[in-house]
DNA sequence: CAAAAATGAATGATTATTCATTCATTTTAT
DNA sequence: ATAAAATGAATGAATAATCATTCATTTTTG
């Protein structure tokens, strides 16, 4: 009885590394040949296993899916709360980094952006994605706009609208993804950032 | 051969117009149940005909969509350069035209977004609809540029980069149409077209 | 050894595409 | 002008390929 917990336990990793090989799997086809180019032996013979290996795991592809958009959901967040809590107690450099990691090679990449643009195309259809996106982004857009308000109190900026600041942040990264994705070799990162530092110098003169 | 142009003209008038119904349809259906949703079955129903109908009129499936594209970015093109063409001859006032354009019902809607983000969820797979979308981005950004620089010039903004302006304007656009097609309870069109506004007078605070 | 994991061949549903045929319209010949 | 011939648009049943899913069997693990 003692020893069944450590047994089962062990069996269970082994289960979750395998279902974590499927859907790392599952991005590299994605970000390969689309969704729609996507097919479960595709998925297979990219972790090296066999055919019926996914419905084993997953039951359904709908199902892989969206645990796959879970997995990138949480990635993304964990790198979104990393870097927050990583930087100076300040609420404007917080906002830089923010800008900064939407805008770095390790997210900003061609790759990674065509798995997430995959997605978002079908999200008007699939109520899953829906929901998790919506989510994510009126979290996301939560802490941002929380941060701009701290700004604007801090620096006593009474005539700078938090909303509509937030709004245009969280707004351009996105915009500047979608350019990254349709036309890479036009695509300048460092254009970008300096956009997005120009912006926040513009809004908030006295805080730099 | 005088009466041969018109009987010609007649047909080819008529084939014409079924090609454009089944253009028409394949967006409905791609509104409907997007891209992977959409069978020829499904595109030849919507318009009311019969099964083999796309293929005698568009060859093949891919071919079909890559019209739709085309269709789509056409229709875009009329309507910006309409309003271009529309607004008093200044380089301030044409901007924030082209920005309400973009924010309007007409264009930042979500049946009609989730047909553009259907596509680029493709873009890095198909290179007909990459081609499309980076000469589009190519375009747009080129007027834009041009016109904010215009601005610069005339209002004598001596330390404002116009690529960096350009460049959150039209990526800005970008990130509302996401939130619109994402989260489309929250997303408040006021509030964008007030961010941008925002933007503009924040960068440009001479010129209104 | 027993249970769980993994295999890969078989199944059945879906779907793009083809094609023989029908039908309406246009052209040609008388 | 009228009949015959030709054109090409449209149909919808048949075809062939793709793919998710199932399952009987084998392999691995505890």
């Amino acid at each position: 009885m003692a020893a069944r917990a450590p047994h089962l336990s062990r069996r269970a990793a082994a289960k979750a590394a395998r279902r974590r090989a499927l859907i790392d799997a599952t991005i590299r086809c994605i970000a390969a040949k689309g969704l729609g180019g996507t097919t479960l032996a595709d998925v297979a013979k990219q972790a090296g296993l066999s055919q019926g290996i996914v419905n084993l795991h997953f039951r359904t592809k709908d199902n892989l899916l969206k645990e796959t958009l879970e997995f990138l959901a949480a990635e993304y967040d964990e790198r979104f709360m990393q870097t927050l809590a990583d930087t100076p107690d300040d609420p404007l450099a917080k906002l830089e980094a923010l800008m900064a990691m939407d805008l770095s090679p390790a997210l900003c990449e061609r790759r990674k952006l065509a798995v997430w643009f995959a997605f978002w195309g079908e999200v008007k259809f699939v109520p899953t994605y829906q929901k998790i996106c919506a989510e994510r982004d009126r979290k996301y857009d939560g802490i941002v706009h929380d941060l701009v308000q701290q700004v604007i109190d801090e620096g006593g900026y009474r005539d700078v609208d938090a909303r509509a600041v937030s709004d245009s942040l969280t707004s351009m990264t996105d915009g500047f993804w979608l350019s990254c994705l349709v036309d890479p070799k036009r695509f300048d990162r460092d254009a970008a950032q300096r956009a997005v530092d120009r912006f926040l110098r513009a809004t908030f003169p006295a805080s730099h």
